[in-house]
DNA sequence: TTGCGTGCAAAGGTTTTGCATGGCA
DNA sequence: TGCCATGCAAAACCTTTGCACGCAA
């Protein structure tokens, strides 16, 4: 049916895991720690291999954040959702926002227009810190 | 006399290689096997020191390409030179474009002001397609 | 002489590959 | 039954660490 992809037990529990975590990224660590907890044995192999697919079919995001030396995955929902606008990610938290605005797109237009550079929504991030976090770090006389 | 920090031949072969490779970004790899080539060894674990420290300076900022699994470097320049414009990679080519334009800063102040979210300059990176890339797609039919 | 720098070897992680087995359709 | 999917073990990488030796100041 799907391109001759089989629908497993495997992928099913990959899969609901990251919509349960759209709002963070996850590590294939997490993933595979994750289903161990709750008797659902999925060998990492087969989690890179899923997610290497979902990632080509543009359903996961994929991100090297900072901290981490391991990759960050993100549920992406249906393809093309999120082709539109940009995206904003916290490095002290980790909170993806779907930033929906005008004036990004028109940034981006101008970037194509007067620079002749086509930027991609799917892959182009802005790293940063959310109000929330910008208010820890005031609380906390400015240290982490 | 700088931190207490010495000169060395090793530092200045890779300063040099960095500097002469500014719009393009390199690998550890890259750095070892152009010295290796031009008979002036340099251990990859000197690679990575001294790597860490110019990124703690700003000297280099470093990356992680779709495509590659280890890290890209790339020189920076004087520190702070970078921070006050945003940074435009071709996915393609790897070339870097610094964009010196007022419309970007604006956009920052809008999504600080309007969205509670605090760009920052030195991490985020637009990828997309530079014009020479894109002409070389069309030329192919829009094949890579 | 002092103490940072270097480089080898080894360790620690993450990701990929080979291959036999399992399971969907 | 025909393929795709899975999972183990091993391999392949990338990066970091420990330690003895080298070298700038």
């Amino acid at each position: 049916m799907n391109n001759g992809e089989y629908k497993t037990r495997q992928k099913q529990a990959i899969l609901d895991f990251l919509k349960n975590n759209r709002d963070n990224h996850v590590t294939v660590n997490d993933i595979s720690e994750y289903l161990e907890k709750n008797n659902c044995h999925v060998g990492i192999t087969t989690i890179y291999r899923y997610l290497d697919k979902l990632l080509e079919h543009g359903a996961v995001r994929k991100y090297t954040v900072d901290n981490s030396t391991s990759a960050c995955f993100q549920y992406a929902g249906p393809s093309d959702s999120c082709r539109e606008h940009f995206h904003l990610k916290c490095e002290m938290c980790g909170r993806l926002i779907h930033l929906d605005c005008s004036h990004v797109s028109e940034l981006c237009n101008h970037i194509f227009k007067d620079h002749g550079f086509k930027p991609d929504m799917m892959r182009t991030v802005f790293y940063g810190i959310c109000s929330v976090c910008a208010a820890k770090q005031q609380n906390n006389g400015g240290n982490i």
